[in-house]
DNA sequence: TTGTACGCGTTATCAC
DNA sequence: GTGATAACGCGTACAA
């Protein structure tokens, strides 16, 4: 490891041309079986690899996705998200099935800005999450590098390719079959950070439901629990110090429910007899509470797929109109919300891990 | 984004040559204030980034650290360990401190070959975990590129920097525990995989505990539940069918022990009354639990960080002898040994100031 | 302070 | 089948 070797040695040392030695790496034709073997032979004994930069530098293309997600580490709000692993998973799987790997970064509006570009100079495509750039670094960076924007905006702000799953649509659901199949009335929605796309996308399905079942909605959100657990636990706790016990509360995510849980096990408010509880996104805990936690699940990692997907197929096809994907999210309902389900701690073997 | 722009379109725009340009952008001097002025302007006007792999090429660096880890993805196995993504957090952030990006990709000995090279073509330096690529390979790729194993190998293998956990260290605590506070005799080990470095070395702690304590110990792990829930399970349920119920369940990991819980409960045997359950890893999990599982937590964060560190140091100090370093694990006590712990399931809500 | 020109390691276009 | 050789986009002595 004095010197990484080049191709100029490997083309020497098997008595071939540069050009030959890059045919026979490119696993195209040109050139004898009989040469390939002993330039092979010569790449291998060397542990030569054909440098990525020059490759991509004259094929104008890195063979890289850009993968930027928000880092929230240090923030009173918490560190980043548990869903953003999923996306990574999802995204590394897709790429690898093209042969790509994934260049990731957590950024953040401000201190982020040159890594976000450092990483847009690296890769063919980037993938975007929500709140881990501006939207004026996002579109500089879209001058030049293909991007899809992986997020749930309320409005599709720019031209950009996006890919996001279906909030609204899914607080829908979950609302309905807590008024359906629960004879709920009385609901409270605990949301996340204000300015969060995802918490409003949730409340508006949240409203939506309610106002299609004739009851009675706020404007806002009834408390904010800024997505962590602590503040999921706040947020019920104040509304205990009210005096308030609605019939049911509606957590903007799973971290909130988990906290909620807590303080009404401490209050010895009992779940879901007293009150129904539900989250938002499966995390892998939900499973494990008690009671198991009715929420609606997100389907990350194929989002993460979805969106490499979709930034890998621009690259190749610079076509004009923006693309724009919406993934269906499910609700699953477990004991929180009253439903009667067997509970079946090692039903996943089967759930995952097979999304070849 | 028809085409991207060049240095050589930002100096023709802004008036001088390609080298006044680069060095503005090396955020170097020699320049007057002008000028950068103007070449600012003109590279944000484009949304003009130096290309990564022209960059990469001149100077000899990409600014890209690599991440293998293995892909199980498919596998009766199971989907890749959680604590992967604990390992990605910690290596981008580590990364990212330095101004690199981390470039990931999920590799097996023979599906992800070609991968593995191509990410090593890509970098400046490697950290690779356990099983995710051959001896062979590793040695091969070690040539040409600073390399730094992230394992628990019972035997340092090669000459390549290492980085990894006490995991023998972590599993005697925790059997010195079950027996010098819990009058443990009768403790069964729940192994991993077989060829496991992991459940190898967590396995051998075991041992060295209980021939500490002078108790009898097997020469093979009691079972193996290969590191999955479903695996868990089904080693307990065996056990159970033997009509065989231990002291202590010591599982070696977390998944297992879940696992073993829900079949424990189903059998309507108690934890701990009738039986300890423990695990390793301390994933998120664990706390929701019923109970709350004792387990030893894995630094897998600063195991990534770590590691990153350690390989970015050799990529500017290619000095001779391999670096070692090994982070200590953490006995975590819960309830599920048998202590009397307070259960406080948001108990990190005054962990971050709550005075609300 | 600024410009010229060569080198970085590959790929790709020609010729042969 | 194979070999010169010109890009590819940038960094960096060396000059000016």
């Amino acid at each position: 490891m004095v010197e990484r070797s080049t191709i100029y040695e490997v083309a020497r040392r098997s008595g071939v041309s540069t050009a030959t030695v890059s045919r026979v790496m490119d696993n195209g034709t040109g050139f004898s079986s009989a040469t390939r073997d002993r330039v092979l032979a010569v790449a291998n004994e060397l542990g030569w690899v054909p440098s990525g930069s020059a490759r991509g530098l004259a094929r104008r293309r890195t063979g890289i996705v850009g993968l930027l997600f928000p880092d929230f580490a240090g923030e009173a709000e918490q560190e980043s998200p548990l869903y953003v692993d999923q996306v990574i998973r999802g995204a590394e799987r897709a790429a690898a099935t093209a042969g790509n790997a994934v260049l990731i970064a957590a950024t953040r509006s401000a201190s982020g800005r040159d890594l976000a570009f450092s990483v847009a100079s690296k890769v063919d495509g980037l993938v975007v999450m929500a709140r881990s750039l501006t939207d004026q670094d996002l579109a500089t960076i879209g001058q030049n590098v293909p991007v899809v924007a992986l997020a749930n905006r309320p409005e599709p702000a720019s031209d950009l390719d996006r890919v996001g799953a279906d909030n609204r649509g899914g607080t829908r659901a979950l609302v309905d079959h807590l008024v359906d199949q629960h004879r709920c009335r009385d609901l409270v929605f605990v949301g996340g950070p204000q300015r969060s796309p995802d918490s409003m996308e949730r409340f508006a399905g949240f409203r939506e439901a309610m106002r299609g079942a004739g009851l009675h909605v706020r404007q806002h959100p009834d408390a904010c629990g800024g997505f962590t657990e602590p503040g999921g636990a706040r947020a019920v706790a104040e509304l205990l110090e009210q005096r308030r016990l609605p019939d049911a509360i509606v957590c903007g995510n799973d971290e909130m429910a988990i906290g909620a849980l807590g303080v009404l096990k401490r209050a010895k408010i009992k779940v879901p007899a007293d009150v129904a509880v539900t989250g938002f996104d499966d995390i892998a805990a939900t499973r494990h509470l008690a009671p198991p936690l009715t929420t609606v699940r997100q389907p990350m990692y194929e989002l993460g797929q979805c969106a490499v997907k979709t930034v890998l197929a621009r690259v190749t096809e610079r076509s004009a109109k923006p693309h724009e994907v919406v993934l269906s999210t499910e609700l699953v309902v477990r004991r929180s919300c009253g439903c009667r389900v067997r509970t079946q701690p090692t039903d996943n073997s089967d759930q995952k891990g097979n999304a070849a």
